[in-house]
DNA sequence: TATTCACAGGATTTCGAAAACATATCTATT
DNA sequence: AATAGATATGTTTTCGAAATCCTGTGAATA
C-alpha cells in the first residue's frame, strides 16, 4: 500500500515524537535500532521529512532529530505525501493508468470506498498520538 | 496493494469471460491488447490461473482461453490467492514483521477494519459479475 | 502423418525501489 | 581555532519484481 520509504518514515516520526524532544534530541543510529529499520536508507528518509518540516533536526555534538509542538500534531497523511506523493489516494485497484467515474474499472464502485477510508486513517490520525499509544505500552514499532 | 501480476490477472480473467466461451477461446493477443499488458508476462500469468483451474485452456488450432460456468462463478480472491498468496489480507499498514491484536503497530485498529474491507470486496465479488460491467458498458479494463 | 497454430514452461534480461557508501557540512565543546 | 560528533547530500550498488526470449508440447486440420 505504503512504499517502504513511507512505512520507515512514519514509524521514525512516531519513534521521534514519543522519546524525543527540544531537549533531547534523538540520533539515527537510536532511530534505526528502535523501528528496525536500514540505518543510511532511513538517515535519506528523515532528510526528507525535515525539508518538508516535518520532523526538526540539529547538527553537531548533540544533534539529532526532535519535534516541536505543531509538528507532533500534524496528521500522519503529510509524511504519506512527502514520501509517497498522494497517487496512493486516486489510483485504480486493479491499475489501470486512468480510473474514474465516468470510465470505471469494474471495481470501482467497491474499491473506491476502501481507498477514502486509507486516506481518513492517516488523515485523522495525527503523530503525537500514534506516539501516545507507545509511551502507554500499547504500541509498538519493531517486534520485541 | 496488489502486485502487476494480480492485477493482470484480475483483468485478464474478466476480460476472457466477457468475450469467451467454451465454443469461443480468446487467444493471448487479443487478451493482451484488451487489458493493456504485457504479453510474455501475461502469457505466464494465464499459466498460473490455468494450473490453479480458475481459466481453462486449450492448446493448437483454434486454441485459447476460456471459463466454464464453475469458474465463471468463481471470486476475485481465488486470483488474488494464486498469484499474490495470503500475506495481503494480514500485512502490517506500516510494514511490521509482526503486527498483531497482543503486539499491535499504533495504526493497527485502523488498518484492520480497512483490511477486512480489501478482503471482503475481492471475496463477494465474482468473475462472472465483473464481467457483467463490462458488457453492459459499466466497466473498463484500459483506457479507451 | 505432416504441418501449423497456440499455450506451456524454463532461462534470461531489464528496471526501479531499496539499501549502502563516501564525502561534505554544520555545531558544541575544549 | 581545532576537533569530534552529528546530520546532509550526491553517487553507487544490490536485489527482486517485472518483462522478455527461446524452446517444448499438445491439438486441429488438410
Amino acid at each position: 500500500m505504503f512504499s517502504k520509504s513511507c512505512e520507515y518514515a512514519i514509524r521514525a516520526a512516531i519513534y521521534i515524537s514519543a522519546e524525543g524532544s527540544m531537549e533531547k534530541k534523538i540520533g539515527i543510529d537510536d532511530i534505526c535500532e528502535h523501528i528496525e529499520a536500514p540505518k543510511h536508507f532511513t538517515a535519506k528518509i528523515l532528510q526528507i521529512l525535515t525539508r518538508n518540516k516535518i520532523v526538526s533536526s540539529q547538527k553537531g555534538v548533540n544533534g539529532g532529530f526532535y519535534l516541536d509542538k505543531k509538528q507532533n500534531n500534524k496528521p500522519l497523511i503529510e509524511i504519506v505525501y512527502a514520501t509517497d506523493g498522494s497517487d496512493v489516494f486516486c489510483g485504480c485497484g486493479i491499475g489501470l493508468k486512468e480510473c474514474s467515474e465516468s470510465e470505471p474499472c469494474p471495481l470501482h464502485e467497491k474499491f473506491k470506498g476502501i481507498r477514502a477510508n486509507i486516506r481518513s486513517m492517516v488523515e485523522e490520525s495525527t503523530i503525537e498520538e500514534m506516539a501516545k499509544k507507545l509511551t502507554k505500552g500499547n504500541g509498538f514499532l519493531r517486534v520485541e
